[in-house]
DNA sequence: GTGCAAGATTGCAGTGACTGCATAAATCGT
DNA sequence: ACGATTTATGCAGTCACTGCAATCTTGCAC
């Protein structure tokens, strides 16, 4: 069942990093909303009409791997142990994506300074995030044997969400100093023990 | 210093009002997408590009009153006594805007219902919570003495736009039987206390 | 009231993202 | 090498949104 990537899944792989590439370097030289499609396609050598085949939005471009972390996520809330607090499964499973982050650090700050450019990408970034927000919720609600819609597994899915994101916040915003783990740990505990006594 | 409002005044708020009027019926009957700037302006009696001069965009006809929201909990944010923890004054400042929420229940679970419909509107809707995000962490930068930009306070709004999300959309989901305000309380209890044992 | 300044409405022309459709080109399995 | 399947492309169209200039309405000073 090992496919051989034949000439076509590579051309399309090749074609797609291209695109992203000849994107991102618009983005940065030009801002993003300060650069259309059809010169993206020009710099990619393709045609205006193809680049809609690899990208369904122009946004979309800068959070290309978007996806993927999502489906890392739920994978690791699966391997969890069952007699783990939800909580504490939500941890570990952030924990071990925000790993994954220190690793691209390069390619993930120049998007990250993109999306801060510019509103639509931060829009759509969000969008993204509130699906995440839906598969975590039904993850969590499956672990913790809930048919309904539950108030509780909402609020551990969003704080979760809120917990990365304020952590990634500060980790582009204070240059990396701190890794990024450590930062996502930190504000993970925070909310396990209570924001009661914060501040 | 209590403007008397001239015919100018009163005429530009029944047009705004005609719009949005016009605009919501529109899309509960055909859908967000199913409708046309073209058409909300001929059923408000205006030129379509008068409309963009009301709205700055078609969803935010939806979402017109969020921006008011923002500056009342801000409002009641600066109210709260200074002794006060920063989570206990959120916790007071949303249960205020909730008891709102809970005064115009009927308005809002429709403009609820077309957001839910429209993936446009709902992310135009986090856009617009993410910059009350922004104000919210000033403000609490402010009123616990940082200059920089804190982890902590931006991990404290986050939060709290997470309880309060989490509160409305179980508030919809199960039909307004409970009070939002409730809702809201427990949620910020929930945060209060800690979600380690939760689950 | 009359006239003038400020504000509101409108039309027009344009940009740019995105889509459906039909056709041509490349690649795959046989 | 050949038919089937993908993939690339061109074309025409829709729609949100914008800048600009002209026109009309309202507010105000006199």
């Amino acid at each position: 069942m090992i496919d051989e990537p034949g000439l076509r899944q590579r051309k399309k792989l090749q074609t797609r990093t291209r695109i992203e590439a000849a994107a991102l370097d618009l983005f940065e030289r030009q801002g993003f909303d300060g650069t259309t499609v059809e010169e993206i396609a020009g710099a990619a050598q393709i045609a205006p009409r193809t680049f809609f085949s690899y990208f369904p939005t122009k946004e979309d471009v800068v959070l290309a791997d978007y996806a993927g972390r999502l489906e890392r996520i739920v994978e690791q809330l699966g391997d969890r142990p069952p007699a783990e607090t939800p909580w504490a499964a939500l941890r570990a499973s952030f924990v071990v994506v925000a790993a994954d982050y220190d690793t691209q650090r390069r390619e993930l700050v120049r998007r990250f300074r993109i999306m801060a450019d510019s509103a639509s990408v931060h829009a759509r970034s969000l969008q993204l995030q509130s699906g995440w927000e839906d598969a975590l919720a039904a993850a969590l609600g499956a672990r913790m044997g809930d048919d309904t819609e539950s108030l509780t597994s909402r609020l551990l899915a969003s704080a979760a969400l809120s917990a990365m994101r304020s952590s990634q916040r500060h980790w582009i915003a204070t240059g990396q100093t701190t890794p990024l783990p450590t930062l996502v740990e930190s504000c993970f505990d925070q909310l396990a023990d209570g924001l009661a006594d914060l501040g």
